[in-house]
DNA sequence: TTACCATTTTAAGTATTTGTTAATTGAATG
DNA sequence: CATTCAATTAACAAATACTTAAAATGGTAA
Protein backbone atom coordinates (compact mmCIF):
# COMPACT_ATOMS: atom_id res chain seq x y z
CA UNK A 1 0.00 0.00 0.00
CA UNK A 2 3.10 1.93 0.32
CA UNK A 3 3.10 5.04 -2.34
CA UNK A 4 -0.49 3.89 -3.68
CA UNK A 5 -2.61 6.96 -5.29
CA UNK A 6 -5.97 6.35 -4.09
CA UNK A 7 -8.79 8.55 -4.65
CA UNK A 8 -11.62 9.03 -2.10
CA UNK A 9 -14.89 10.45 -3.62
CA UNK A 10 -17.79 11.07 -0.75
CA UNK A 11 -19.67 14.06 -0.06
CA UNK A 12 -19.63 13.31 3.78
CA UNK A 13 -16.65 15.27 4.73
CA UNK A 14 -16.32 13.15 7.93
CA UNK A 15 -16.42 9.96 6.17
CA UNK A 16 -13.62 11.39 3.82
CA UNK A 17 -11.46 12.97 7.03
CA UNK A 18 -11.44 9.55 8.42
CA UNK A 19 -10.57 7.73 5.44
CA UNK A 20 -7.83 9.71 4.50
CA UNK A 21 -6.25 10.31 7.71
CA UNK A 22 -6.56 6.15 7.95
CA UNK A 23 -5.29 5.41 4.44
CA UNK A 24 -2.39 8.09 4.94
CA UNK A 25 -1.16 6.17 7.89
CA UNK A 26 -0.88 2.56 6.16
CA UNK A 27 0.99 4.76 3.10
CA UNK A 28 -1.17 5.68 0.75
CA UNK A 29 -1.18 8.94 -0.87
CA UNK A 30 -4.97 10.16 -0.57
CA UNK A 31 -7.22 12.59 -2.94
CA UNK A 32 -10.63 13.55 -2.21
CA UNK A 33 -13.81 14.60 -4.23
CA UNK A 34 -16.73 15.41 -3.29
CA UNK A 35 -19.16 14.23 -5.88
CA UNK A 36 -18.44 12.34 -9.41
CA UNK A 37 -17.97 15.10 -11.65
CA UNK A 38 -15.41 16.58 -9.14
CA UNK A 39 -13.68 13.01 -9.22
CA UNK A 40 -13.17 12.43 -12.89
CA UNK A 41 -11.01 15.99 -13.12
CA UNK A 42 -9.28 14.84 -10.03
CA UNK A 43 -8.83 11.71 -11.81
CA UNK A 44 -7.61 12.74 -15.01
CA UNK A 45 -5.29 14.84 -12.92
CA UNK A 46 -3.46 12.07 -10.90
CA UNK A 47 -3.86 9.07 -12.62
CA UNK A 48 -5.05 7.15 -9.15
CA UNK A 49 -4.32 3.43 -8.76
CA UNK A 50 -7.41 3.09 -6.90
CA UNK A 51 -10.77 4.96 -6.70
CA UNK A 52 -13.13 4.55 -3.53
CA UNK A 53 -16.31 5.57 -4.74
CA UNK A 54 -19.60 6.50 -2.90
CA UNK A 55 -22.72 5.48 -4.31
CA UNK A 56 -25.06 8.01 -2.98
CA UNK A 57 -23.56 11.49 -4.11
CA UNK A 58 -25.06 15.16 -5.67
CA UNK A 59 -24.10 16.22 -8.57
CA UNK A 60 -22.93 12.85 -10.17
CA UNK A 61 -23.42 9.66 -8.79
CA UNK A 62 -21.10 7.21 -8.36
CA UNK A 63 -22.31 4.69 -10.93
CA UNK A 64 -22.42 7.19 -13.38
CA UNK A 65 -18.87 8.45 -12.52
CA UNK A 66 -17.74 5.15 -12.37
CA UNK A 67 -18.96 4.61 -16.04
CA UNK A 68 -17.38 7.30 -17.12
CA UNK A 69 -14.27 6.69 -15.65
CA UNK A 70 -14.12 3.24 -17.13
CA UNK A 71 -14.73 5.21 -20.73
CA UNK A 72 -11.75 7.50 -19.98
CA UNK A 73 -7.95 6.57 -21.00
CA UNK A 74 -6.26 7.82 -18.21
CA UNK A 75 -8.75 6.21 -15.72
CA UNK A 76 -10.07 2.85 -17.30
CA UNK A 77 -7.01 0.96 -15.50
CA UNK A 78 -7.71 2.30 -11.63
CA UNK A 79 -9.28 -0.43 -9.82
CA UNK A 80 -12.59 1.23 -8.30
CA UNK A 81 -14.35 0.18 -5.14
CA UNK A 82 -17.79 1.26 -4.09
CA UNK A 83 -18.86 2.99 -1.19
CA UNK A 84 -22.71 1.14 -0.56
CA UNK A 85 -25.22 1.80 1.89
CA UNK A 86 -26.42 -1.59 3.30
CA UNK A 87 -29.60 -0.55 2.90
CA UNK A 88 -29.35 0.38 -0.78
CA UNK A 89 -28.27 -3.26 -2.36
CA UNK A 90 -29.38 -3.20 -5.47
CA UNK A 91 -26.30 -1.49 -6.10
CA UNK A 92 -23.68 -3.84 -5.54
CA UNK A 93 -25.40 -5.54 -9.17
CA UNK A 94 -25.33 -2.10 -10.93
CA UNK A 95 -22.01 -0.98 -9.90
CA UNK A 96 -20.65 -4.03 -11.17
CA UNK A 97 -22.46 -3.64 -14.21
CA UNK A 98 -20.67 0.16 -14.43
CA UNK A 99 -17.57 -1.77 -14.16
CA UNK A 100 -16.50 -1.39 -10.33
CA UNK A 101 -14.18 -4.25 -8.72
CA UNK A 102 -15.14 -4.80 -5.54
CA UNK A 103 -17.68 -3.22 -3.28
CA UNK A 104 -18.06 -1.79 0.06
CA UNK A 105 -21.19 -1.88 2.37
CA UNK A 106 -21.27 1.28 5.33
CA UNK A 107 -20.86 1.39 7.68
CA UNK A 108 -17.51 1.28 7.23
CA UNK A 109 -15.47 -1.49 8.87
CA UNK A 110 -11.59 -0.06 8.65
CA UNK A 111 -10.27 -3.63 9.26
CA UNK A 112 -11.89 -5.13 6.06
CA UNK A 113 -11.46 -1.98 4.47
CA UNK A 114 -7.61 -1.74 4.73
CA UNK A 115 -7.73 -5.97 3.91
CA UNK A 116 -10.08 -5.68 1.10
CA UNK A 117 -7.43 -2.72 -0.35
CA UNK A 118 -4.15 -4.72 0.12
CA UNK A 119 -6.07 -7.73 -1.37
CA UNK A 120 -7.22 -6.17 -4.42
CA UNK A 121 -3.69 -4.62 -5.10
CA UNK A 122 -1.42 -7.78 -4.66
CA UNK A 123 -4.02 -9.47 -6.38
CA UNK A 124 -4.14 -7.30 -8.90
CA UNK A 125 -7.38 -6.03 -10.53
CA UNK A 126 -10.52 -7.34 -10.48
CA UNK A 127 -9.79 -10.29 -8.79
CA UNK A 128 -12.71 -10.17 -6.93
CA UNK A 129 -15.26 -9.61 -10.16
CA UNK A 130 -17.18 -12.08 -11.69
CA UNK A 131 -16.36 -11.43 -14.85
CA UNK A 132 -16.71 -13.56 -18.00
CA UNK A 133 -17.35 -16.84 -17.06
CA UNK A 134 -17.38 -17.86 -13.41
CA UNK A 135 -17.68 -21.74 -12.10
CA UNK A 136 -20.26 -21.45 -9.04
CA UNK A 137 -19.56 -25.04 -8.35
CA UNK A 138 -21.88 -27.82 -8.75
CA UNK A 139 -21.22 -28.01 -12.64
CA UNK A 140 -22.62 -24.77 -12.89
CA UNK A 141 -20.89 -21.87 -14.98
CA UNK A 142 -22.25 -18.60 -15.31
CA UNK A 143 -20.93 -16.61 -18.56
CA UNK A 144 -21.44 -12.46 -17.73
CA UNK A 145 -20.74 -11.92 -21.27
CA UNK A 146 -22.89 -14.05 -23.01
CA UNK A 147 -25.73 -14.29 -20.33
CA UNK A 148 -25.60 -17.90 -20.36
CA UNK A 149 -25.22 -20.72 -17.88
CA UNK A 150 -23.79 -24.05 -19.06
CA UNK A 151 -25.24 -27.27 -16.54
CA UNK A 152 -23.03 -30.30 -17.33
CA UNK A 153 -21.86 -28.91 -20.86
CA UNK A 154 -25.70 -27.87 -21.84
CA UNK A 155 -25.58 -23.76 -22.53
CA UNK A 156 -28.82 -22.00 -21.43
CA UNK A 157 -28.82 -18.19 -22.55
CA UNK A 158 -31.34 -16.49 -19.90
CA UNK A 159 -33.70 -13.88 -20.29
CA UNK A 160 -32.88 -11.41 -18.16
CA UNK A 161 -34.62 -11.98 -14.68
CA UNK A 162 -34.00 -15.10 -15.10
CA UNK A 163 -30.17 -14.42 -15.37
CA UNK A 164 -30.08 -11.76 -12.62
CA UNK A 165 -31.55 -14.36 -10.59
CA UNK A 166 -29.14 -16.97 -10.79
CA UNK A 167 -26.17 -14.57 -10.85
CA UNK A 168 -27.89 -13.35 -7.17
CA UNK A 169 -28.09 -17.31 -5.83
CA UNK A 170 -24.79 -18.06 -7.21
CA UNK A 171 -23.16 -14.79 -5.73
CA UNK A 172 -22.98 -15.91 -2.58
CA UNK A 173 -23.29 -19.78 -2.75
CA UNK A 174 -24.95 -21.49 0.46
CA UNK A 175 -26.07 -18.50 1.33
CA UNK A 176 -29.75 -17.90 2.03
CA UNK A 177 -31.81 -15.39 0.46
CA UNK A 178 -34.50 -14.28 1.48
CA UNK A 179 -37.95 -13.22 -0.70
CA UNK A 180 -37.31 -9.97 0.61
CA UNK A 181 -33.83 -9.70 -0.27
CA UNK A 182 -34.51 -10.84 -3.99
CA UNK A 183 -37.30 -8.48 -4.36
CA UNK A 184 -34.80 -5.51 -3.03
CA UNK A 185 -32.03 -6.43 -5.66
CA UNK A 186 -33.89 -7.91 -8.46
CA UNK A 187 -36.73 -5.84 -8.93
CA UNK A 188 -35.99 -2.63 -6.54
CA UNK A 189 -37.28 -1.14 -3.54
CA UNK A 190 -40.03 0.55 -5.06
CA UNK A 191 -41.63 -2.19 -8.14
CA UNK A 192 -44.63 -3.75 -6.41
CA UNK A 193 -44.78 -7.49 -7.73
CA UNK A 194 -46.44 -10.37 -6.09
CA UNK A 195 -44.69 -13.47 -4.32
CA UNK A 196 -45.85 -16.08 -7.11
CA UNK A 197 -43.74 -14.34 -9.07
CA UNK A 198 -41.12 -14.94 -8.00
CA UNK A 199 -41.75 -18.58 -7.66
CA UNK A 200 -42.34 -19.11 -11.31
CA UNK A 201 -38.30 -17.37 -11.75
CA UNK A 202 -37.43 -20.13 -9.63
CA UNK A 203 -38.98 -22.33 -11.29
CA UNK A 204 -37.95 -21.97 -14.57
CA UNK A 205 -34.17 -21.57 -13.20
CA UNK A 206 -34.96 -25.06 -11.76
CA UNK A 207 -36.11 -26.09 -15.44
CA UNK A 208 -32.36 -25.40 -16.52
CA UNK A 209 -30.34 -25.93 -13.85
CA UNK A 210 -31.49 -29.41 -12.58
CA UNK A 211 -34.39 -29.22 -9.20
CA UNK A 212 -31.48 -29.86 -6.79
CA UNK A 213 -29.23 -26.88 -7.04
CA UNK A 214 -31.48 -24.44 -5.55
CA UNK A 215 -33.23 -25.54 -2.49
CA UNK A 216 -36.47 -23.89 -0.85
CA UNK A 217 -36.31 -22.69 3.04
CA UNK A 218 -39.80 -22.54 3.71
CA UNK A 219 -40.91 -19.08 5.12
CA UNK A 220 -37.28 -18.05 4.61
CA UNK A 221 -35.92 -18.25 1.37
CA UNK A 222 -33.98 -19.76 -1.66
CA UNK A 223 -30.04 -20.70 -1.58
CA UNK A 224 -28.41 -22.14 -4.57
CA UNK A 225 -25.95 -25.24 -3.27
CA UNK A 226 -24.70 -27.88 -4.86
CA UNK B 1 -14.46 15.49 -35.29
CA UNK B 2 -15.78 18.72 -34.70
CA UNK B 3 -13.14 20.93 -33.13
CA UNK B 4 -10.68 18.25 -33.35
CA UNK B 5 -6.75 19.33 -34.12
CA UNK B 6 -4.89 17.28 -36.24
CA UNK B 7 -1.63 17.56 -37.66
CA UNK B 8 -1.17 16.29 -41.12
CA UNK B 9 2.64 15.15 -41.72
CA UNK B 10 3.44 14.38 -45.46
CA UNK B 11 5.91 15.39 -48.08
CA UNK B 12 3.66 15.56 -50.86
CA UNK B 13 1.54 18.67 -51.13
CA UNK B 14 -0.90 16.91 -53.35
CA UNK B 15 -1.52 14.27 -50.53
CA UNK B 16 -1.60 17.50 -48.05
CA UNK B 17 -4.12 19.71 -49.78
CA UNK B 18 -6.26 16.47 -50.54
CA UNK B 19 -6.29 14.94 -46.53
CA UNK B 20 -6.62 19.10 -45.62
CA UNK B 21 -9.10 19.88 -47.77
CA UNK B 22 -11.92 16.83 -46.52
CA UNK B 23 -10.78 16.57 -43.12
CA UNK B 24 -11.94 20.67 -42.06
CA UNK B 25 -14.98 19.27 -43.89
CA UNK B 26 -15.50 17.51 -41.19
CA UNK B 27 -14.93 20.16 -38.83
CA UNK B 28 -11.34 19.44 -37.76
CA UNK B 29 -9.28 22.39 -37.56
CA UNK B 30 -6.10 21.20 -39.48
CA UNK B 31 -2.18 21.96 -39.69
CA UNK B 32 0.33 20.65 -41.85
CA UNK B 33 3.91 19.93 -42.02
CA UNK B 34 6.19 18.68 -44.80
CA UNK B 35 9.04 16.28 -42.89
CA UNK B 36 9.59 14.77 -39.06
CA UNK B 37 11.30 17.93 -37.70
CA UNK B 38 8.70 20.24 -38.82
CA UNK B 39 6.35 18.10 -37.28
CA UNK B 40 7.59 18.16 -34.17
CA UNK B 41 8.01 21.73 -33.76
CA UNK B 42 4.22 22.75 -34.66
CA UNK B 43 3.05 19.35 -32.67
CA UNK B 44 4.27 21.20 -29.38
CA UNK B 45 2.94 24.81 -30.17
CA UNK B 46 -0.40 23.18 -31.63
CA UNK B 47 -0.95 19.97 -29.27
CA UNK B 48 -3.01 18.34 -31.77
CA UNK B 49 -5.70 15.65 -30.73
CA UNK B 50 -3.89 13.15 -33.53
CA UNK B 51 -1.82 13.46 -35.72
CA UNK B 52 -1.65 11.53 -39.10
CA UNK B 53 2.28 10.83 -40.25
CA UNK B 54 3.47 9.67 -43.30
CA UNK B 55 6.31 6.85 -42.74
CA UNK B 56 8.48 8.34 -46.09
CA UNK B 57 9.42 11.31 -45.47
CA UNK B 58 12.35 13.78 -46.15
CA UNK B 59 14.42 15.23 -43.37
CA UNK B 60 13.06 12.83 -40.69
CA UNK B 61 11.06 9.86 -41.27
CA UNK B 62 7.49 9.17 -39.56
CA UNK B 63 8.75 6.01 -37.63
CA UNK B 64 11.69 9.29 -36.06
CA UNK B 65 9.65 11.34 -35.83
CA UNK B 66 6.67 8.97 -33.70
CA UNK B 67 9.43 7.71 -31.52
CA UNK B 68 10.46 11.19 -30.56
CA UNK B 69 6.82 12.85 -30.33
CA UNK B 70 6.26 9.93 -27.69
CA UNK B 71 8.75 10.95 -25.33
CA UNK B 72 7.74 14.54 -25.42
CA UNK B 73 5.40 15.57 -22.12
CA UNK B 74 3.63 17.99 -24.57
CA UNK B 75 2.37 15.46 -27.77
CA UNK B 76 2.92 12.18 -25.62
CA UNK B 77 -1.11 12.34 -25.22
CA UNK B 78 -1.43 12.27 -29.13
CA UNK B 79 -3.04 9.44 -31.14
CA UNK B 80 -0.79 8.78 -34.00
CA UNK B 81 -1.80 7.12 -37.55
CA UNK B 82 0.68 5.98 -39.99
CA UNK B 83 0.43 6.16 -43.50
CA UNK B 84 2.27 3.65 -45.18
CA UNK B 85 2.48 2.03 -48.67
CA UNK B 86 1.16 -0.92 -49.30
CA UNK B 87 4.37 -2.53 -50.96
CA UNK B 88 6.31 -1.48 -47.33
CA UNK B 89 4.32 -4.05 -45.03
CA UNK B 90 7.62 -3.82 -42.67
CA UNK B 91 6.80 -0.24 -41.81
CA UNK B 92 3.75 -0.89 -39.75
CA UNK B 93 5.02 -3.37 -37.28
CA UNK B 94 7.90 -0.91 -36.82
CA UNK B 95 5.50 1.80 -36.70
CA UNK B 96 3.38 0.59 -33.79
CA UNK B 97 6.45 -0.51 -32.09
CA UNK B 98 7.34 3.12 -32.53
CA UNK B 99 4.02 3.92 -30.28
CA UNK B 100 1.44 4.78 -33.65
CA UNK B 101 -2.15 3.67 -32.59
CA UNK B 102 -3.45 2.77 -35.70
CA UNK B 103 -1.93 2.46 -39.78
CA UNK B 104 -4.03 3.48 -42.90
CA UNK B 105 -2.40 2.05 -45.67
CA UNK B 106 -1.88 4.08 -49.82
CA UNK B 107 -3.35 4.56 -51.71
CA UNK B 108 -5.82 6.39 -49.45
CA UNK B 109 -9.44 5.45 -49.23
CA UNK B 110 -11.14 8.66 -47.97
CA UNK B 111 -13.85 6.54 -46.18
CA UNK B 112 -11.78 4.24 -44.56
CA UNK B 113 -9.46 7.35 -42.76
CA UNK B 114 -12.78 9.45 -41.55
CA UNK B 115 -14.01 6.12 -40.15
CA UNK B 116 -11.04 5.47 -38.69
CA UNK B 117 -10.71 8.54 -36.74
CA UNK B 118 -13.99 8.89 -36.20
CA UNK B 119 -13.77 5.46 -34.17
CA UNK B 120 -10.36 5.93 -32.76
CA UNK B 121 -11.90 9.62 -30.93
CA UNK B 122 -14.49 8.04 -29.81
CA UNK B 123 -13.26 5.06 -28.54
CA UNK B 124 -10.01 6.83 -27.33
CA UNK B 125 -6.41 5.68 -28.01
CA UNK B 126 -6.20 1.60 -29.35
CA UNK B 127 -8.79 1.14 -30.89
CA UNK B 128 -7.94 -2.21 -31.91
CA UNK B 129 -6.25 -2.10 -35.01
CA UNK B 130 -7.36 -4.83 -37.35
CA UNK B 131 -6.23 -4.45 -40.53
CA UNK B 132 -6.51 -6.32 -43.71
CA UNK B 133 -8.82 -9.45 -43.78
CA UNK B 134 -10.39 -10.88 -40.92
CA UNK B 135 -11.95 -14.08 -41.00
CA UNK B 136 -14.41 -13.97 -37.81
CA UNK B 137 -15.56 -17.81 -38.20
CA UNK B 138 -19.40 -18.56 -39.26
CA UNK B 139 -17.79 -18.39 -42.55
CA UNK B 140 -18.19 -14.43 -42.55
CA UNK B 141 -14.59 -12.22 -43.24
CA UNK B 142 -14.53 -8.56 -43.09
CA UNK B 143 -12.12 -6.45 -44.87
CA UNK B 144 -11.23 -2.99 -43.35
CA UNK B 145 -10.07 -1.75 -46.28
CA UNK B 146 -13.04 -2.27 -48.67
CA UNK B 147 -15.37 -1.82 -46.04
CA UNK B 148 -16.61 -5.30 -46.88
CA UNK B 149 -17.62 -8.42 -45.98
CA UNK B 150 -17.96 -11.62 -47.36
CA UNK B 151 -20.42 -14.21 -46.19
CA UNK B 152 -19.94 -17.41 -47.98
CA UNK B 153 -18.25 -16.59 -51.51
CA UNK B 154 -20.50 -13.70 -51.30
CA UNK B 155 -19.41 -10.16 -50.97
CA UNK B 156 -21.16 -7.13 -49.49
CA UNK B 157 -19.83 -3.55 -49.53
CA UNK B 158 -21.21 -2.56 -46.56
CA UNK B 159 -22.83 1.49 -45.57
CA UNK B 160 -20.64 3.09 -42.67
CA UNK B 161 -23.07 2.67 -39.65
CA UNK B 162 -23.41 -1.30 -40.93
CA UNK B 163 -19.62 -1.69 -41.02
CA UNK B 164 -18.96 -1.02 -37.38
CA UNK B 165 -21.28 -2.14 -35.94
CA UNK B 166 -20.55 -5.40 -37.91
CA UNK B 167 -16.92 -4.97 -36.72
CA UNK B 168 -18.05 -4.25 -32.95
CA UNK B 169 -20.11 -7.06 -32.88
CA UNK B 170 -17.76 -9.75 -34.14
CA UNK B 171 -14.83 -8.20 -32.20
CA UNK B 172 -15.53 -10.57 -29.38
CA UNK B 173 -17.70 -13.48 -30.94
CA UNK B 174 -20.31 -14.94 -27.97
CA UNK B 175 -20.10 -12.04 -26.04
CA UNK B 176 -23.59 -10.13 -25.81
CA UNK B 177 -23.45 -5.94 -26.79
CA UNK B 178 -25.97 -4.49 -24.64
CA UNK B 179 -27.17 -1.36 -26.95
CA UNK B 180 -26.32 1.27 -24.40
CA UNK B 181 -22.37 -0.31 -25.61
CA UNK B 182 -23.37 -0.17 -28.74
CA UNK B 183 -24.64 3.34 -28.88
CA UNK B 184 -21.52 4.42 -26.71
CA UNK B 185 -18.94 2.69 -29.14
CA UNK B 186 -20.97 3.42 -32.35
CA UNK B 187 -23.06 6.55 -31.84
CA UNK B 188 -20.56 8.12 -29.03
CA UNK B 189 -22.18 9.25 -25.94
CA UNK B 190 -23.47 12.22 -27.14
CA UNK B 191 -24.63 11.46 -29.82
CA UNK B 192 -29.16 10.63 -29.67
CA UNK B 193 -30.91 8.19 -31.84
CA UNK B 194 -33.71 6.25 -31.39
CA UNK B 195 -33.35 2.23 -30.02
CA UNK B 196 -35.57 1.98 -33.18
CA UNK B 197 -31.97 2.88 -35.36
CA UNK B 198 -30.45 -0.41 -33.94
CA UNK B 199 -32.79 -2.61 -34.81
CA UNK B 200 -32.84 -1.28 -38.44
CA UNK B 201 -28.90 -1.90 -38.92
CA UNK B 202 -29.23 -5.22 -37.46
CA UNK B 203 -31.70 -5.83 -39.56
CA UNK B 204 -29.80 -4.77 -42.78
CA UNK B 205 -26.73 -6.71 -41.53
CA UNK B 206 -28.83 -9.94 -41.25
CA UNK B 207 -30.03 -9.48 -44.57
CA UNK B 208 -26.79 -9.69 -45.24
CA UNK B 209 -24.80 -12.03 -43.35
CA UNK B 210 -27.78 -14.43 -42.45
CA UNK B 211 -30.64 -14.53 -40.22
CA UNK B 212 -28.24 -16.88 -38.20
CA UNK B 213 -25.40 -15.01 -37.20
CA UNK B 214 -27.05 -12.31 -35.36
CA UNK B 215 -28.75 -13.70 -32.02
CA UNK B 216 -31.10 -11.05 -29.88
CA UNK B 217 -31.52 -11.14 -26.19
CA UNK B 218 -34.65 -9.64 -25.51
CA UNK B 219 -34.48 -6.57 -22.78
CA UNK B 220 -30.13 -7.38 -23.24
CA UNK B 221 -28.25 -6.92 -26.44
CA UNK B 222 -27.10 -8.42 -29.38
CA UNK B 223 -24.28 -10.72 -30.02
CA UNK B 224 -22.46 -12.51 -32.82
CA UNK B 225 -22.55 -15.90 -32.57
CA UNK B 226 -21.87 -19.27 -35.79
C1' DT C 1 -26.31 25.67 -57.56
C1' DT C 2 -29.83 21.81 -58.35
C1' DA C 3 -31.18 17.39 -58.67
C1' DC C 4 -30.16 12.90 -57.60
C1' DC C 5 -28.70 8.97 -54.98
C1' DA C 6 -27.14 6.41 -50.94
C1' DT C 7 -27.34 6.25 -46.24
C1' DT C 8 -29.24 7.04 -41.86
C1' DT C 9 -32.96 7.88 -38.87
C1' DT C 10 -37.75 7.96 -37.46
C1' DA C 11 -42.35 6.26 -37.28
C1' DA C 12 -46.13 3.01 -37.03
C1' DG C 13 -48.13 -1.31 -36.94
C1' DT C 14 -47.23 -6.17 -35.99
C1' DA C 15 -45.14 -10.09 -33.85
C1' DT C 16 -42.74 -12.32 -30.26
C1' DT C 17 -40.79 -13.00 -25.94
C1' DT C 18 -40.76 -12.31 -21.25
C1' DG C 19 -42.90 -11.26 -16.94
C1' DT C 20 -46.85 -11.50 -13.89
C1' DT C 21 -51.04 -13.13 -11.94
C1' DA C 22 -54.47 -16.31 -10.52
C1' DA C 23 -56.23 -20.67 -9.50
C1' DT C 24 -55.14 -25.14 -8.22
C1' DT C 25 -52.42 -28.76 -6.43
C1' DG C 26 -48.89 -30.42 -3.41
C1' DA C 27 -45.73 -30.61 0.59
C1' DA C 28 -44.16 -29.51 5.15
C1' DT C 29 -44.89 -28.24 9.92
C1' DG C 30 -46.76 -28.13 14.34
C1' DC D 1 -54.72 -33.63 9.89
C1' DA D 2 -55.28 -28.83 9.50
C1' DT D 3 -52.99 -24.98 8.28
C1' DT D 4 -49.68 -22.57 5.90
C1' DC D 5 -46.61 -21.80 2.47
C1' DA D 6 -44.56 -23.20 -2.00
C1' DA D 7 -44.98 -25.42 -6.67
C1' DT D 8 -47.13 -25.68 -10.83
C1' DT D 9 -49.69 -24.53 -14.82
C1' DA D 10 -51.82 -21.88 -18.02
C1' DA D 11 -53.73 -17.68 -19.30
C1' DC D 12 -53.01 -12.85 -19.51
C1' DA D 13 -50.39 -8.41 -19.65
C1' DA D 14 -46.47 -5.81 -20.61
C1' DA D 15 -42.22 -5.07 -22.58
C1' DT D 16 -39.34 -5.37 -26.31
C1' DA D 17 -38.01 -6.35 -30.94
C1' DC D 18 -39.11 -6.86 -36.01
C1' DT D 19 -40.59 -5.13 -40.30
C1' DT D 20 -41.71 -1.94 -43.64
C1' DA D 21 -42.04 2.33 -45.50
C1' DA D 22 -41.29 6.91 -45.61
C1' DA D 23 -38.81 11.17 -44.07
C1' DA D 24 -34.28 13.43 -43.13
C1' DT D 25 -29.63 13.91 -44.08
C1' DG D 26 -25.58 14.41 -46.58
C1' DG D 27 -22.70 13.72 -50.37
C1' DT D 28 -21.89 13.75 -55.60
C1' DA D 29 -22.27 14.89 -60.25
C1' DA D 30 -24.52 17.41 -64.00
Amino acid sequence: MKGTKILLVDDEPDVLDFLSYNLKKHGAIVFTASDGKQAIDVAKEVLPDLIILDVMMPVMDGIEACKELRQLPETKDAMIIFLTARTEDYSQIAGLEAGADDYISKPLNLRVLITRIDAMLRRGRRAEVRQGIVDVGGGVKINNESFSVTVNGEEYTLPKKEFELVTLLTSKPGKVFTREDILNKIWGGDVVVGDRTIDVHIRKLRQKLGDDKITTLKGIGYKFEF
